[in-house]
DNA sequence: TTAAATGCAAACGCTTTGCAATTGA
DNA sequence: TCAATTGCAAAGCGTTTGCATTTAA
């Protein structure tokens, strides 16, 4: 544990919502100037290793992150066999974001069932 | 209109699906072996312009290109206000993608109506 | 004491851009 | 003819990596 992973793990928690490892380093070197964003980038790395941040990818060009909590569940239910498929609520986090982003609409997507058809009934299917 | 246009926008309805830049330039310049990734690029940037194709970031670190027809559209659903605003199907592609790509999943999301709340409705309510 | 983490610089992959040469209309 | 398009090379971006130095344990 050194006081630049201290820094990066701070920073990610008073981030309240998504943020970029630029944005992290950027924050993080302010107070902590001899640092390197590789640093950030090796940390992020760890954590997302230990389950301790996700990232999802917004289509910006760059990836954001935060800190994993217990999260809903959503379901993948098959049309065809009827098997469901638990899903962490962070599959849906691109597509709210890009609700809010292009339309200002706060989807609410907790607790969805996706129908569909799973991979062994698709196999079968062929 | 030139030969190189022509050769990757025949290369983007041959391609059944989403094809990366690179995907089509490798295609492209096995036919058209004087050319440039970057006349790909620009071809792309155009057809965007005219709306011919659509583009979609998978988040495989490169974004794919898809020629733009007439889609399904899906609603966003207003809790408070009861509006409803129409949605491209294409938004919903990344998903679609993730669910293929994650879980062997082939979604059915035809006629999606995604419940939240809208814009207006938002800033009323702060 | 030493395995692990850091800073730095250089490289990565995808994409964009400036520019001179070429080409379609 | 001439604006538009191309090929090329170089640069841009976010991210990763090799390596010598520093540090936490």
């Amino acid at each position: 544990m050194t006081p630049q992973r201290m820094l990066v793990i701070e920073t990610l928690h008073n981030a309240d919502g998504h943020i970029s490892a630029e944005e992290i380093y950027e924050q993080f070197h302010r107070r902590y100037p001899y640092s390197n964003i590789s640093t950030v980038y090796r940390t992020l790395e760890l954590l997302k290793r230990l389950n301790l941040v996700s990232e999802t990818n917004f289509g910006e060009g760059c990836v954001r992150y935060h800190v994993a909590e217990k999260s809903h569940h959503h379901h993948l239910v098959c049309r065809t066999c009827g098997d469901v498929i638990d899903l962490d609520e962070s599959v849906l986090y691109p597509l709210k974001d890009t609700l809010i982003r292009g339309y200002g609409f706060e989807a609410d997507l907790r607790h969805i069932a996706i129908p569909g058809e799973c991979s062994d009934c698709r196999r079968k299917g062929r």
